[in-house]
RNA sequence: GGCACCAUAGCCAAGUGGUAAGGCAGAGGUCUGCAAAACCUCUAUUCUCCGGUUCAAAUCCGGAUGGUGCCUCCA
């Protein structure tokens, strides 16, 4: 595959250093706070490239860091009240919450920056001897014009740099160098501290990142990614620290993922304009922002808002619905090969969705055209699905495929909340006797029944119907009564309206809708689903029973 | 001021020399108690603008305009 590197401004081959094993570096978050979605976008689309990598066939050593002691951690501990090894550990456990929840794979090493303060000064200490870097009365600095390569990747000339830092930086006396940098901060009242060789005191930031790098992977490794604000001066100081250290090339491809904007200007927590995983998560499941992170290219910068998250919700569930759709139809389809067109025809997709899928990828992790690849075999799946001519196992080898090619995004489109929460209704619904006996007219005055006499502020104008039953696991959704309807059986359906919707009242039937609509049409009854013991919550049965108790 | 990046439909977004993917929204149709879903059709003769190179340009070059980022902690 081809990826863009940062350092040689093109995209390159993509090989690893050793045959089959990719060695990879991506700076973690600074755990002070809960991270935004800003934060997320590298850690999913390097997640993501991992994945992919694997999927190749790839053996991939992936290290993330933790930056537990800095100047945040300690002014937010400090103002809590608690320690910065404290507020760390809470919000490593936050960290992992929502990592977890994103998909996103657990690194194979997570180092921490208090943990490697052997190899961090270790690293300071060669710095030192080999004179790359000197000691003032506040710490221990690194000399830039030791390192004559210093602003290759970030593209900046020295003098210009030079020339602001000047303009901007007062502390510049003990500074060989107005760019030098600390890699060692002597200790201050009320900070955490270390000892070291040269007086006690805590790593400088760009250091950290070096010194993990090099410990947990060696000298030279195959990727090191962040976000595109890192280049400078962070990424250049550890590139500057690192071979000055060892000598040795540090990184072989550098990686920077675009940012995620609000209202086109960069989220930040200083900015103020920021909205943390976990708050959006109240109102957008998790796969949601990752699919939604996804469509774009991750070098591009992405605008962020509500509306493109409802889109995205919209878009979701195309792919959900037409994957569970598939399965379903399967059950009733041919079990052996048809030689129809439409056979062929899905089988062409699918080869075809495949092909365009990893060109996709292979060009620089275009994560947008590979889900455009996808859908295309959503469409081709759902004509097939439709035509009633296609057999069992190609419909599955689609449904397969989709799961498949999706899984390696981290978006897996089979076993989501949404369909469980609704197959448990829908099994309890299917056991309810009066709903056997409703007729049409019955079924609308039930309907509009409970829609005003349950939950009147929820129902919009113009629509009869909508009624929130159940508050479910997933809290995107509320469930809402839609229809009620009788045709030669207990058909009835559900419909979910989103709660991001608002006024918009955009109803979306539950993937089982097609399930329905099938079964109707073949004239086959009953084994829609299989029916097994099941489970309410207390809450659900209890506003199950609300609705009920209208028939 | 210096250095980068970006500009594609109502919205989002691929495409980097061969005649505009995909998603959302919208319109018409098929199907259907109504509705929804699904499927079909339509929705940018044109890619911010102006020049240039080429048989051929959204794509390459030059310029203009607009936007963003970095140069200070930042994903």
């Amino acid at each position: 595959m081809k990826i863009y590197n940062s350092l040689t401004r093109q995209k390159e081959d993509l090989t690893p250093l050793e045959s089959g094993h990719f060695k990879i570096y991506v700076c973690g978050p600074t755990v002070y706070d809960f991270f935004h979605i800003g934060n997320a976008r590298p850690f999913i689309v390097y997640d993501t490239l991992r994945r992919y990598l694997l999927w190749l066939g790839n053996q991939v050593t992936y290290v993330q860091n933790f930056t537990d002691i800095d100047d945040k951690v300690i002014i937010r501990a400090n103002k809590e009240g608690i320690t910065s090894k404290e507020l760390a550990e809470t919000m490593i456990g936050e960290y992992f919450h929502d990592a977890d929840a994103l998909n996103i794979m657990r690194a194979s090493i997570h180092p921490r920056a208090t943990e490697s303060i052997d190899d961090i000064v270790r690293i300071v200490k060669i710095l030192v001897d080999k004179g790359h870097a000197y000691v003032t009365d506040d710490g221990v600095y690194f000399s830039i014009d030791t390192f004559p390569s210093y602003g290759k990747l970030s593209g900046h000339n020295l003098d210009d740099l030079i020339a602001g830092a000047s303009e901007r930086v007062s502390d510049t006396e003990n500074k060989r160098n107005p760019l030098d940098f600390a890699v060692w901060k002597f200790k201050k009242e009320g900070e955490p501290f270390w000892p070291s060789p040269w007086g006690d005191g805590r790593p400088g930031w760009h250091i950290e990142c070096s010194a993990m790098s090099l410990a947990n992977l060696g000298e030279t490794i195959d990727i090191h990614a962040g976000g595109v604000d890192l280049t400078f001066p962070h990424h250049e100081n550890e590139i500057a620290q690192s071979e000055a250290a060892t000598g040795k090339p540090f990184v072989r491809y550098w990686m920077h993922n675009g940012f995620v904007n609000i209202n086109y200007e960069k989220m930040s927590k200083s900015g103020g304009n920021f909205f943390t995983v976990r708050d959006l998560a109240e109102r957008y499941p998790y796969h949601i922002l990752r699919f939604f992170i996804l469509q774009a290219h991750y070098r591009m910068p992405i605008n962020f808002s509500d509306e493109l998250l409802d889109a995205t919700v919209t878009s979701w569930k195309r792919i959900t619905s037409s994957v569970d759709h598939l399965a379903f139809v399967a059950k009733t389809a041919p079990k052996e090969a048809t030689k129809s067109e439409e056979e062929q025809a899905l089988q062409d997709a699918v080869t075809t969705c495949r092909y365009n899928w990893k060109n996709a990828m292979d060009d620089d992790l275009n994560t947008a055209d590979a889900i455009a690849a996808l859908f295309e075999l959503v469409r081709a799946a759902n004509t097939a699905a439709s035509s009633g001519d296609v057999s069992a196992p190609a419909l599955l080898e689609a449904r397969d495929t989709l799961i498949e090619l999706f899984g390696v995004l981290g978006a897996s489109p089979s076993d989501t909340k949404e369909a469980a929460c609704l197959l448990r209704l829908w099994r309890l619904w299917k056991q309810e006797p009066r709903l056997k006996a409703c007729d049409y007219s019955r079924a609308d005055a039930i309907r509009d029944g409970i829609g005003e006499g349950l939950l009147k502020s929820k129902i919009p104008p113009g629509r009869t119907g909508t009624a929130p039953l159940t508050r479910m696991d997933d809290p995107l959704y509320d469930c809402s009564i839609s229809t009620f309807a009788w045709v030669g059986g207990a058909v009835f359906e559900l419909c979910i309206r989103t709660k991001l919707a608002g006024d918009k009242t955009q109803a979306r039937s539950p993937p089982w809708r097609q399930n329905l609509s099938a079964r109707r049409m073949s004239g086959a009854d009953g084994a829609l689903l299989n029916d097994g013991a099941f489970d309410l919550t207390a809450s659900e049965r209890n506003l199950l029973q609300q609705a009920l108790n209208f028939l």
